[in-house]
DNA sequence: TACGCTAATATGTCTGCACATAATAGCATC
DNA sequence: GATGCTATTATGTGCAGACATATTAGCGTA
């Protein structure tokens, strides 16, 4: 321990629980005698031990104290960005094309997931994103006009619908899935591939607060993978 | 804001953020200020934002200042657990196989992968688990056994190598990629599915410092589906 | 034994202060 | 005008001390 600083802290933390000096399910010293130990003040041990938690190597009770985690949940993050910016960001030309824009009722599935009312009509856009020129994602989306800003001009021809919202409706929340799906005759035609192909498909549901966004499936053309960060 | 604490701060920002108070690409006020105006100390102001630039919702760089993320990169968590937690997660039972485990030279993408020698020998490790007696995943693994602990006995065929190592090699570093396949006519006879279905595969490298220990492809049974927390 | 209260304890968080560090803006110089 | 130094500034991180809060262990009582 050369270094200094909660980094260091978190290192050597670290350290002892790979080379197992402290053995999974074991209880590490308090907070004050790491402190002591490391000659820090008790905050930049808590700050080291609650980061080493959040990743899910040290869990972290009252009065229990801390021990190190039994059965580790890797905690993978990922990174999901625009479209355009994703396939830019590889030095291809991004473009897409609008394939379908109707307010109509959603299907159930949709509308329960959204939480609308039966009645609850919804704007449909269905669109196809290149990369180079080639398909790359088939994107069919519900949105819910309703919570739009009306100050701001929604044009889903001139900029994909997913930027408009990440630009005009920033930091909304939601969840995302993530499975595998046989082409279906319109998607393998879309995407050029055969009827069948594994495609991997994403699907989000967002929501700004209590109202309902959006819900977006979005299916991948072969060869698309995901990568965690670091 | 009557609520108190770094939390009621970072709500606070966000709720101003959500409601274009502070529109993507403002400057925001500095930390100083927030903390005069939310009547806390600078330290408890400065938690709140770096939260949430962690979140990937603010910007931060010193001297520059704090920043509204122009394009907010979603970083979506994954749990990933043990398979056999992550069955008996859903009240299933779970049950694995071991189908092979020979020591022999890896095909050269995955020695690629592990930064290994050409020469040097890996541990091939197939298995199948099963959820309610149904076949659920389908492994393949490539095991360096030079860096496991000789001390602790590795039994393939008692526990399954994933659940072995993150009790025994915990919090080993690696990155994961995701993606979908079609399945192949071993992979549908394991799984019980038609050749072709679309498969969720998780490709999983895991080092130990500067150690590799394992790379693994897992083949998922249709219809599985991973979600992100919250 | 079973239950409930209480004291002890480890972490959670806040305050106020200090200094470190990175990046900018402005000035001086060539 | 271009370049380089310097002062300024906002965040990054550190410290010590304090109180809050959840949880446990132990005790006493029924």
């Amino acid at each position: 321990m050369v270094a200094t600083g909660w980094g260091s802290v978190r290192a050597e933390v670290a350290r002892r629980i790979q080379t197992r000096v402290w053995a999974p399910g074991d209880l590490i010293p308090t907070e004050e005698k790491l402190a002591r130990e490391f000659g820090c003040a008790r905050a930049t041990v808590n700050r080291a031990l609650r980061d080493l938690a959040a990743a899910g190597i040290l869990e972290r009770r009252r009065k229990a104290g801390t021990r190190v985690a039994l059965n580790p949940v890797r905690k993978a993050t990922l990174e999901i960005a625009v479209t355009r910016l994703e396939i830019e960001g590889r030095g291809q030309v991004y473009a897409f094309r609008l394939l379908e824009q109707t307010s109509t009722l959603p299907p159930v599935p949709v509308g329960v997931r959204l939480g609308l009312q039966p009645t609850d009509r919804l704007l449909h856009l269905r669109s196809l994103h290149f990369a180079d020129g080639l398909p790359f994602l088939y994107e069919d989306r519900w949105l819910n006009t309703g919570v739009l800003p009306p100050a701001v001009v929604f044009d889903p021809v001139a900029i994909s619908a997913n930027e408009w919202l990440v630009r005009h409706m920033p930091y909304s929340y939601g969840d995302i899935a993530f499975s595998a799906a046989n082409a279906s005759a319109l998607e393998a035609g879309l995407l050029g591939v055969a009827v069948g192909a594994a495609l991997f498909i994403t699907e989000r549901t967002t929501w700004a607060g209590p109202l309902p966004i959006t819900s977006v499936r979005l299916a991948h053309a072969p060869g698309y993978r995901l990568h965690t960060l670091v």
